[in-house]
DNA sequence: TCTGGGGTCCTAGGACCC
DNA sequence: TCTGGGGTCCTAGGACCC
């Protein structure tokens, strides 16, 4: 048996940790560039709000009905998200988490449900009190029954909190009334052929055959078939070594300055540099792009895009290196008069830093680079990120103009001026 | 005017091999 | 008229997740 623990509304939940005055109202967090709805409370959610929708098209309700915003915040989210896993990992010898506000607790050691349960309700209880979201658990024999048991447990009062899954029974009691839209895995388009085929519920896609649902939904649809069915099959739901390293960001207004978007580059590069040396590992590839909106884009106006597969023959970590490959392609690719609008840089076939196999025409001096890379990282971590780099003027989120952040809270947890002051 | 960011896995098709 | 069969590896794109 497992048990996910997922966190109710969870980006909102981080912003009311420290505005108890907001518990009862609708609020909502934004993407970047206050964009896009990302996360809702309730009573937002009860207004028919959807998710992902671009923060303009509900003015007219954010006035109505005295919706507060907040710009995404994840200094904050990550934060607390890291002290609820800390907590859940003290009480449980196997947690894999799974997201930033989910994770998944191995309960095989545990003699019955009832004690099960009862351990959900004391991880509850306790995250509540110490840190201040509230979190839902679902208690089922795979993990796509306990997205389904979560999803009860979130919207059923009884519950508590804690819905547990057991018998067969209850099983197919709980997956007749889940529409098949909701269930962990089904997406937008396996919705539509799941409709034409008449089917609507959970239980409706479990009690088909195998080899349909595997000609309508290929393989990754039978492993959520088996999974409905009380067969585990998804086992690897933690990844600790990321495979491939993003940072990209849509820009507030068009980069029409090549300088500037090569400074905007070299901040993301940068970054997933930094990410890769943190988890020990080295890269071979890197992706880099920058395009024109993709929004009103058609055959007159097609989106223009720079994007390039920089290959290296010797796997490698070093900023300084994957800088310089970055810059070299936005000046062979740039086009002047364009409105770049989003830019980014993915590291991708990624391997352990040990034992990296040399080029036999290497020309870099790859032992002085390390020391070099050192040194930078000791003094960047002292004194935050960009301290000292190889691009001058990297921007960052706080950057005039490059992004909007307008409505973020204050780092609560991550910044010593933004700590709170209590007058007693 | 305004439309996010960071991941995973699978599959089809091309290039290449004998 | 008529053009094999069986592999591997890589890449791009699709589908899905939060």
């Amino acid at each position: 048996m497992f048990a996910l623990c997922d966190c109710n509304n969870f980006f909102v939940s981080c912003e009311r940790v420290f505005r108890p005055d907001l518990r009862s109202r609708p609020v909502v967090v934004l993407s970047g560039n206050d964009g896009c709805v990302v996360s809702r409370s309730n009573e937002v959610k009860r207004l028919g709000i959807p998710m992902g929708v671009p923060f303009y098209q509900i003015k007219a309700e954010v006035e109505q009905y005295g919706i507060v915003a907040f710009s995404s915040n994840f200094a904050l989210y990550g934060d607390l998200s890291s002290r609820i896993m800390r907590m859940l990992s003290r009480y449980t010898p196997e947690l894999q988490q799974y997201s930033i506000d989910e994770a998944f607790l191995d309960l095989s050691h545990m003699p019955d449900t009832a004690s099960m349960v009862a351990l959900c309700r004391r991880l509850r209880s306790a995250i509540d009190r110490g840190i201040g979201v509230p979190v839902s658990f679902g208690i089922a024999p795979t993990k796509t029954l306990c997205k389904v048991a979560t999803d009860y447990a979130k919207h059923f009062a009884g519950y508590h909190g804690v819905c547990a899954m057991e018998t067969d029974a209850q099983r197919r009691k709980a997956l007749a009334d889940y529409p098949v839209e909701d269930v962990w895995g089904i997406g937008r388009r396996s919705v539509g052929k799941l409709q034409s085929a008449g089917i609507t519920t959970a239980l409706a896609l479990a009690e088909h055959s195998e080899a349909f649902v595997r000609n309508l939904l290929h393989q990754p649809g039978v492993l959520t078939w088996r999974e409905l069915n009380g067969e585990p099959c998804i086992t690897d739901t933690d990844h600790p070594e990321k495979q491939s390293i993003m940072c990209s960001r849509t820009f507030a207004h068009p980069v029409t300055d090549r300088t500037q978007l090569e400074q905007a580059l070299a901040a993301f590069c940068d970054n997933v540099a930094a990410k890769l040396r943190r988890q020990h590992s080295v890269c071979r590839q890197m992706i880099v792009f920058a395009h024109t909106s993709r929004f009103n884009a058609d055959a007159q106006q097609p989106m223009r895009t720079i994007r390039q597969t920089v290959t290296f023959a010797t796997p490698t970590a070093n900023t300084q290196e994957l800088t310089s490959a970055l810059l070299q392609v936005v000046r062979s690719q740039w086009q002047p008069d364009t409105p770049y609008k989003r830019a980014g840089v993915l590291l991708l076939a990624i391997e352990p830093d040990n034992g990296v196999q040399q080029s036999l025409f290497d020309t870099r001096n790859r032992e002085r680079d390390s020391r070099l890379q050192q040194v930078l990282d000791t003094i960047n971590n002292r004194h935050g990120r960009h301290t000292v780099g190889f691009t001058p003027n990297m921007p960052d989120e706080t950057t005039a103009g490059l992004y909007e952040a307008g409505k973020k809270s204050p780092a609560y947890t991550t910044r010593m001026q933004d700590v709170i002051t209590l007058k007693c």
